[in-house]
DNA sequence: CGCCCAGTTGATCATTATCAAGATTTGTGG
DNA sequence: CCACAAATCTTGATAATGATCAACTGGGCG
């Protein structure tokens, strides 16, 4: 764990947390950041446990997700480069977050990160944007849930993903999170996701070219499907 | 629609979003206030227009929804006196908000709304709590829809109508809404939720004196069955 | 009084869950 | 690098749950 106040501010310019923001916002920043790895399989943070850090994703992948006392388990996240985490209203988080693909992250203590939020109008607005990103997205999903059949579901997780990784070549779907990850995050079990992916390739929709490696052929039948509005 | 700053900074107390405020921060507050009746099944907010309001429930219920392109409507909430509604944090609203029973509302113009919650302390830590709120109220929804079966969601639904309206008498719930908007709140269909109430009668956990007035003989089960927890 | 609408109940169908078996991938040690 | 074990994923058969279609009930209101 090193501080990032050595680094170049380039760093930054993952996440639209920090978009347009100059250098008098982005070294006080830079002071109270820190770097922190996280290997694959390792929790970031537990259900409950106080909110002390917000923090952004610069590689890797993660999952939120939230545990109940009868041992069901609801996928409320996929976190990629640029997201994100922690960033909660109350005093605990209430929600775990670990580590699928080996993670790094820019550490911010949250009393000190909300001080320099409300200090800076541009990254107050960004962080505004941001939050309401996330109501929307679970928003989103809550549709999904409510009102769309397994396939659709399915749909609406690969065309997300999709969205996010479509920096990299926008041919192939890279899914890093297990079946289960997957069902738990649509509400349903790995076997009907399974089902859901033989449909979708019955339906021409997509290419199985490993478990975890989907080629999208028909994107806007995929997208139609998919669509939460 | 008559300017509140003539009336007694009562009338503010009935939400969380105006705990603790003193006078200076009151009146400003009742300055940009303006109130609105809402008759019964009337909009209040169209889906995709300016969010341009911010609102406080004062009395009445009213119901956030969200409709898609193909038809299908997800409810999002329902709101009671003490609610806020289009505390929004992106430019559009994302869903619709009609009324069920006649309301009274607080209209705040919504940039100067949140000029005023920069400005004073108290008022930012409310409007961060209240939104927190929303997030954690959606995340409990979402797990309900994803991992609860019928009769757990409608126990879910009726727990929180309970806490809601707990001022009241504790013994019968108000169901102010139609089977209709029940069924889109859990992602069901009228028939599913109607028998998901003959189940809960069949439980003992409730008694069905109308359509639309359930009393609740064993609160502890019922909550139990609607943990998300 | 009788219509209309919301809600309930019944019969049947579709979808998803569960249980079980097989296939494939992943990880590990030789 | 291969072989084997373990874990993950897929597929099949069956059961449970919820959706759909249809008929019926009951309360509110002209």
């Amino acid at each position: 764990m090193s501080s990032a106040a050595l680094k170049p501010p380039e760093t930054f310019f993952h996440s639209k947390l920090f978009r347009g923001l100059g250098h008098e916002e982005l070294a006080p920043l830079a002071a109270i950041c820190q770097r922190r790895r996280i290997p694959s399989g390792e929790q970031l943070i537990r259900q409950y446990s106080a909110a002390q850090h917000v923090y952004v994703v610069v590689a890797g992948t993660l999952m939120i997700e939230r545990l109940s006392r009868s041992g069901r388990r609801q996928v409320i996240a996929f976190s990629y480069p640029g997201d994100y985490i922690g960033f909660t209203n109350t005093e605990d988080y209430e929600y775990s977050v670990v580590c699928l693909r080996e993670a790094e992250l820019q550490v911010f203590p949250r009393r000190e990160f909300l001080t320099l939020v409300d200090r800076f109008p541009t990254l107050k607005a960004n962080a505004r944007q941001v939050g309401g990103n996330v109501l929307a997205q679970t928003l989103d999903q809550l549709f999904a849930l409510g009102q769309k059949k397994a396939h659709e579901r399915l749909c609406f997780l690969l065309a997300q993903i999709g969205r996010r990784q479509c920096g990299a070549h926008n041919a192939d779907i890279e899914l890093i999170m297990s079946r289960q990850d997957i069902a738990d995050y649509l509400g349903l079990t790995i076997e009907t996701v399974s089902r859901a992916f033989a449909r979708l390739k019955a339906m021409q929709l997509v290419e199985i070219v490993s478990a975890h490696r989907i080629r999208v052929l028909d994107r806007s039948v995929l997208e139609e499907l998919a669509s939460v509005q």
